[in-house]
DNA sequence: CTAAAAACTGACCAAATGGTCAAGTTTTTT
DNA sequence: AAAAAACTTGACCATTTGGTCAGTTTTTAG
């Protein structure tokens, strides 16, 4: 599962290989088959796999009632996500950019469930004065799209951070604390005059 | 070129194939290699196409002096750029995904050149007291993320915001306002109180 | 008009692909 | 201890892949 993965991250469902694969995982690759019956398969089974990290990390939103703390947590987990399976955040993303015709019913039902819950409670902050009137569904989708950027493209902020060897743990530091710093900003959660950290 | 745009933003690079290109652009497959030679050769054709649209559209940056209006006009190409191209976003996406083997160069020499010019350019805002103070680099990235997403993920956004038949341009509309809100309150460009439209 | 250059294409090929299978080996059950 | 079940794998196959090429059609130049 680990090098199926890796390599469906890195060529798409299309361009993996079932031989790439089984040279990830140094089995042959009848032995693959024996288990997983088809790429498809295995594909779906990668993806379910990362469906479940992806609905789990969400459950942690929601729980306390101070909503600084609870968007800075959110945003904290999804990076910590975005470093430590940055494949699996590549295969979602993927399966996104090819019109998600595997997943469509995961985003049209669970998710959209999630989402809709979440900024019910968003909605109920701001009616009790907690934070700033925000587009709470949209404040969801930047928290999203500014976490999963540091997983999926992790080339380009490389590149032009000038990073040779790829982001260190003080880029992701610092990415999280400007996420955290837009988002609570946005939000009328900490003054705008504050320097940041 | 339409035609293996569109194929390679569907597949990737490795999982499109020539004779899928043929049949989109209603060729035969002979022609397609008399005009590219490889495969390899037609990738890096389009590829070299979008980054210039990437670079023209960069162009508009900086040439006020006023950070709001600069910004959301910056923001509001880019969502234009998603919303009219989004094969080409969509194609960028799969090589960043794959680790940028073939614009690793671009990467780290013009783009990094731009975004060290134009972060530059923010820090003078800042030090003029024209805005908050803010990472300028990180705000460029949050800019990048947040427009992009909108054309490379798209599936996901409509799926969540129940439109089944893909994002309207309302839906575009409500995003772009809602970046440059977010935008301009990170830069404390307006008061974080109002409203949103 | 003509001949040469350029554009085009159907038919083909070697290599790679997803997948199968028979013949084993190992583990579990009874 | 032996039978059954589960696992492993090298060899194989039909199909698809990127790419070629000889021959045809179209365009250009004198």
């Amino acid at each position: 599962m680990k090098a199926a993965e890796k390599v469906f991250a890195e060529s798409g469902f299309r361009g993996a290989t079932t031989s790439a694969i089984a040279l990830e995982a140094d089995l042959p690759k009848a032995n693959i088959h024996y288990y997983f019956g088809t790429k498809e398969k295995l594909y779906r089974a990668v993806l379910d796999d990362i469906v479940d990290v992806w609905l789990s990390s969400f459950k942690g939103l929601g729980e306390s009632d101070d909503p600084a703390a609870t968007l800075s947590d959110y945003i904290r987990s999804k990076m910590e996500l975005s470093k430590s399976r940055p494949e699996a955040s590549r295969v979602f993303a993927n399966e996104l950019i090819r019109g998600a015709p595997r997943i469509n019913t995961y985003l049209s039902t669970e998710l959209k469930d999630w989402v809709d819950d979440k900024a019910a409670l968003i909605d109920t902050w701001i009616d009790q004065g907690k934070m700033a009137p925000v587009d709470s569904k949209h404040l969801i989708f930047h928290i999203w799209a500014l976490t999963q950027t540091w997983a999926d493209f992790e080339s380009q902020w490389s590149a032009i951070l000038g990073r040779e060897n790829g982001l260190t743990d003080e880029d992701f530091e610092v990415a999280t604390n400007n996420i955290i710093t837009t988002v609570l900003r946005t939000c009328g959660l900490i003054p705008v005059s504050a320097r940041q950290q």
